[in-house]
DNA sequence: CGGGCGAAGATTGTATAAACTTTCGCCTGT
DNA sequence: ACAGGCGAAAGTTTATACAATCTTCGCCCG
């Protein structure tokens, strides 16, 4: 079963060059290690990775399009900005389609699910524990769209990326303290209730999950720091 | 024939060139004038629209990423070919999306959208009535991203047109009967209830009129025409 | 001394050319 | 006659060169 005759294109083909610039770029993003606002040149990305523009341009319309870049014309590749507007659109998302994701990964339960579950569970203790922040921020991301992965829904997963990816910036922008970034102890329960294959608690505990972490979250106009000078007068 | 002069028209993207070819491919699928599996040359598109490879590239990857294009590598692009079991997700995602979208679409109610809308009602009839079903696919697929534009959410608005797209190929690909693709009257239906207000009506309507769709499709393995071969070999 | 104009530098947008992969016809050997 | 492989042709992927545009900084004028 495991020969794979024809790879489909939409596979994470990480020998691909472009998706390794795009994963990088991803990552550093969600980590982050790059600010909302940055610039990312193409010649200066294009240096590190070792590639052309050609692939460097190709990889950031990737990101352009799951929302995480905004490309000016003719001014180049920012890290995106997501105001508040955006951020309660992504997160209404998320409370549609989570619950919904959990259901359908009940259906596709086993043992070897449940294993890498608890087996991620166990890398965000491990993060946690040790204070690596960034790793934190990017294991609470995965962990949802594990289970996303799990429910075997190829466009639920999708559109679940884009908003994952979305919400690491908005948490970015819009926390009020430094609380971690996701409850480890709400993912816990949350596989708990998947192990029990109990859809009413799993929808119930990915709702409030979600619901609090957009609590946590302060939107209101005026951005982050010192940024909103940039958007008065922009505006 | 000149550059268009239009230095500083910030457009959202009608004036780009790639938004013309890919918008321009986009409506030749829709329309279901170009099939499932058609091959789309670099050479031959640019050609059409006088573009360089450069451009239909860009035009053609964001297709992919939109999921009515597959892109395999070292061969091509090709009109994409859902499978049975994409439908069923498509479809799925469908009825949990737009139920909700309806409902932030009255939420924005306004006199001009009631005008926008029933003036679309109007368009279709008009195609149906002349016979013209190129016109009546696209119109219906049209109404339903009119109605997601109404409500106002940007991400939703951008997961419903990827949905509408790969719907338009779904109809074409395993619909049993001859039947107009959606009934107008269906939508004449989900307007009036838009117009009084009626969430709870709204809702219901948008839900049994995208089952109804639903359940004249044929979603067994074999696909659809010959080409089923090439699955049972391809597996 | 402040402000606006303009040229140089830098960066992106587009086109073209080189390199590689796949495909398909054709030829040879059995 | 047919299977198998060699080789040219077509097409895609990547890189590079050129054009257009924006930004920056210096200079001149008020």
């Amino acid at each position: 079963m495991a020969a794979k005759p024809r790879p489909k294109s939409d596979a994470p083909d990480a020998s691909d060059r472009v998706s390794r610039i795009r994963e990088g770029v991803t990552a550093a993003i969600l980590e982050h290690r790059l600010l909302p606002g940055t610039k990312l040149g193409e010649d200066e990305i294009g240096e590190i990775y070792g590639a052309s523009r050609t692939l460097v341009r190709t990889a950031l319309q990737q990101l352009a399009h799951e929302g995480i870049v905004n490309i000016e014309k003719n001014r180049g590749a920012f890290v995106a900005r997501p105001t508040p507007a955006d951020a309660r659109e992504v997160f209404e998302a998320r409370r549609l389609i989570e619950p919904t994701i959990v259901d359908h990964a009940i259906d596709a339960v086993s043992p070897d699910w449940i294993d890498r579950l608890q087996h991620h569970l166990a890398e965000e203790r491990q993060a946690e524990l040790r204070g690596d922040a960034r790793a934190s921020v990017r294991l609470s991301g995965e962990f949802h769209r594990l289970v996303a992965e799990m429910s075997g829904h190829s466009i639920y997963l999708g559109f679940l990326k884009e908003l994952i990816a979305r919400s690491s910036l908005i948490i970015l922008l819009y926390r009020r303290h430094d609380t971690p970034a996701c409850g480890t102890e709400h993912h816990s329960g949350i596989v708990e209730a998947i192990r029990k294959r109990d859809k009413q608690a799993a929808r119930a505990q990915m709702l409030s999950h979600l619901t609090d972490i957009e609590d946590e979250l302060f939107l209101k106009e005026p951005a982050a720091d010192e940024l909103r000078l940039a958007d008065v007068l922009g505006a």
